[in-house]
DNA sequence: CGTCCAGGTCTAC
DNA sequence: GGTAGACCTGGACGC
């Protein structure tokens, strides 16, 4: 889940020649995947458009409405496994807007839910192929072409499944990365060019960018 | 109580 | 290919 199999050493020599990311070779980097990529692209779906407090939300209550309890946790909901394809393809359009909470994307999971319980799409091939089996070019288009899934989510779902060339651009990273460029404002084109350098890992190299202040040892926006 | 918008996406020009 | 408009929800904010 942390991706430990995979190599940084190349990306870390690269970060090492960053003013900005020297701190990165200490070990950053890992990012976090779910148990199966289904869950992460529907968890993703949950961030869009939303505030995190929403997001919660939704995820809560999928979990606690279709996920089987866990081994030695029956009588705690919170500590069910997220629901498979078919748990959620088993409801309708309405039970996703008045129970889950989630609006207009009510129609995205029950279309994606059936698109993978059915086999139409499978997901978790993308989990298990290197880039050499799939450039990031054909996961990106089949991540593309799921309902919901736009450019960040794309973007956002690829670095859980260790494809970091993509940048996630949204109203968070947009703004921050501003802020620590010292503007108002910064194009899209502006931030993609900063991070061009570091080629398949530019993702990453940005992601970890936006969020230095998370780690004590990273500098802030003043510098070391 | 009305308006705005948050870790966007899709459709229609 | 680039861009207004619509779209659920619920917390924040102004009046």
């Amino acid at each position: 889940m942390l991706h430990l199999d995979h190599d940084l050493a190349a990306f870390y020599e690269r970060t090492a020649a960053d003013p900005d990311l020297t701190w990165v070779a200490r070990g950053a980097g890992r990012m976090l995947r779910s148990p199966t990529v289904f869950e992460d692209v529907v968890k993703t779906l949950c961030t869009t458009n939303c505030t995190w407090a929403l997001t919660s939300t939704m995820v809560r209550a999928l979990v606690t409405n279709l996920g089987e309890p866990a081994v030695g946790h029956e009588d705690d909901p919170l500590a069910n496994a997220f629901p498979t394809p078919a748990a959620m393809a088993a409801r309708d359009e309405r039970f996703y807007r008045e129970i889950v909470r989630s609006g207009y994307r009510a129609t995205c999971f029950t279309k994606l839910a059936a698109m993978v319980d059915g086999g139409e799409v499978d997901l978790e091939e993308l989990g298990r192929s290197s880039r050499h089996d799939l450039p990031d070019e054909e996961v990106e288009r089949r991540l593309l072409a799921l309902p919901g899934i736009g450019p960040y989510a794309s973007a956002h779902i690829m670095m859980t499944l260790g494809r970091n060339s993509r940048l996630i651009l949204d109203s968070w990273t947009r703004p921050t990365y501003a802020k620590l460029a010292g503007r108002a404002r910064v194009a899209d084109s502006t931030i993609e060019r900063r991070f061009r350098r570091y080629g398949s890992d530019a993702g990453l190299a940005f992601w970890l960018f936006v969020t230095s202040d998370w780690v004590d040892e990273a500098p802030g926006p003043e510098g070391p």
